[in-house]
DNA sequence: GTTGGCACTCGCGGTTGCGGAGTGCCAAGT
DNA sequence: ACTTGGCACTCCGCAACCGCGAGTGCCAAC
């Protein structure tokens, strides 16, 4: 079939290309892969995809380069992630072992996906949005202020120091402990904020500023870094074996490495699925980085996705293998955060 | 004098190579500065510098650069920090105002150094050797499990999940809570570690063990991040202005900033010092970095140097404004450190 | 629809040839 | 004892040039 050929084709010209960085002439494809015809019948392939804007010349009389389109169909039509091997499982497993924390899973994450895929890493802190709180602790300071702790289900802990209009006894603080604890535990952030917020109208008159200083704080602390969310970038030095142009590539990585907020835009379009979701080139939202791709997923917990992770790379990567690994990664965590 | 003469010719030389970034000769030389001499003059005290080892010129027939010994000489004799204008302080402390958390004044640190120097900046995490256990909290996940969360006096906050042999009840969770605060609160966490370890060994038998792993947690927890420092990196796309051969300088850059022992050893000469620490190129302890600078000072709460703060960058940087900068960073951190 | 042949294109690497900035040295001046 | 102008020399950087070779498009034959 000549369409079969054709395609064929494609995903040779992205596999080289892919691998030797350089343009793909016609005889080197017949050589290094087995597609059983002549240079020339290649040829006339090459002209269709390049007419259907799959591939395309850097200039008259060099070999061809996948463009965008044509890395997208490839991801779309030609490739199936392969599978990890065993050792690669294990190494995974293994490297996510030993966490103890949050920060120290999300650590271990970036670094191990950057390793596994030689790209830069992004991990996307767990939302807070669907995660219950813990336990509220409160440890006075001093006699007028007071340090009160969140403790959420995701094992994230978030602190705030808090002024008090009223004089600290123990009695107080315990009574507030109680209050906000019976208040607050067990619920999803968003109701623990709301079960909050009407405390300090339930109390004795002269403790209402007091209660609503610590609730303000509380809260603040829920939806401060629950909507403001985090991200952990690894594997920049990986930027260096992209061998690319530095001020087209390179550059613009660095800066939007540095803006988090980009990040997590980049990241956004994947939190929702569970799907390793592929964007190419010029495709995302960052005209900067229209040199490159991004490969990322969802992950979190089994009762639905809580957070995302990726990396980004040129759009000259390891697609299949890319997404494999990213894919892998993602479920060790989520079995990681399940178990915690 | 003329021995003075040609200080002010090497001072010259290196702020404009500074800011120009190419080898300096004597023609410029006297256009730019008021030296009051001819360029034949100028050259012979070049070549006087030369002979000293202060200066070199890349190739014959070139201008001069300053040579890593000549910076030396610059920094430590040629120099004085230039103080921060008002509307820079004000900025600084701006920056730094709103900081509720402990990671927030670190990041915003991070930030800020980035931004005033235009280079990669470095901050070490509060080391927690000279902190002070100020609370331990103790929560209940299961019949078997159990949070423990260790709140320390520079507000950090660590914590532990710990599965026990025995079964949990209020009682006993009360008693352990109570427990573990009488031996640690108030104590410097070498003390409060030596504390604890004795606790297992004062209750009921059958009640050992449990102390046993509860107290190993938080022991576990007051060192493992204790003495395996955090650092955090920011402004790396700074990386971008140098305009450093990419194989020389930003690369091996990279691949520090990644290695958070390696930044630790770097900062690590400043850590014990008040006053700013210069390292220039090859004098350091890491030989790819050879080709870059370390500017960085001790910072912390006034009862003693917490830890440290600084930036990296190519050899050729604006000094003294890069030290001043630091310090005044430095000491701004250190006061809101003071505060909390 | 495939193939071999052929003329053509064009980027890349190496070479060559200035121009200019900068130097070192020397002899003269203060 | 320094300083200075002059001068010959060096060598980098840049631009132009050239030839090679990979690769193409097209065509005529199968």
């Amino acid at each position: 079939m000549v369409e079969d050929r054709k395609l064929a084709v494609l995903r040779a010209i992205v596999e080289d290309y892919v691998a030797t960085q350089e343009p793909v002439g016609s005889k080197a494809l017949v050589e290094r892969h087995q597609l059983g015809v002549s240079p020339a019948t290649v040829r006339n392939d090459m002209a269709a995809l390049e007419e259907e804007g799959l591939i395309a010349q850097p200039h008259t009389s060099a070999g061809r380069i996948p463009t965008d389109k044509g890395y997208r169909f490839f991801v779309d039509r030609l490739t199936s992630l392969k599978p990890m091997s065993a050792a690669e499982k294990r190494a995974i497993s293994g490297f996510l072992e030993g966490a103890h924390d949050l920060d120290d899973v999300v650590q271990r994450s970036v670094r191990l996906l950057a390793q596994l895929t030689q790209q830069v890493a992004i991990v996307q802190y767990p939302t807070l949005a669907r995660s219950t709180v813990r336990h509220i602790e409160l440890v006075a300071l001093s006699t007028s202020r007071l340090l009160a702790v969140l403790i959420l289900s995701t094992g994230r802990v978030e602190q705030r120091v808090v002024e008090v209009p009223l004089e600290l006894t123990d009695d107080l603080l315990g009574e507030l402990r109680i209050r906000t604890n019976a208040a607050a535990v067990g619920e999803r952030i968003g109701e623990a904020a709301a079960a909050l917020g009407e405390l300090p109208d339930q109390v004795a008159p002269e403790t209402t500023r007091t209660y609503a200083v610590v609730v303000a704080a509380l809260v603040e602390a829920m939806s401060d870094h629950g909507s403001d969310e985090r991200v952990v970038v690894g594997g920049t030095a990986n930027l260096a074996r992209f061998g690319d142009s530095f001020e087209m590539t390179i550059k613009p990585m660095l800066e939007a490495l540095e803006e988090h907020v980009v990040l997590l835009k980049l990241l956004g379009e994947a939190t929702s699925s569970s799907q390793v979701t592929v964007r190419i080139g010029a495709e995302g939202p960052y005209e900067p980085l229209a040199s490159t791709s991004v490969v990322a997923t969802g992950y979190g917990a089994s009762d639905g996705a809580l957070s995302s992770l990726g990396i980004v790379g040129p759009t000259r990567m390891d697609y299949p293998g890319t997404m494999a690994a990213v894919r892998a990664v993602a479920r060790y965590v989520s079995t990681i955060l399940d178990e915690a």
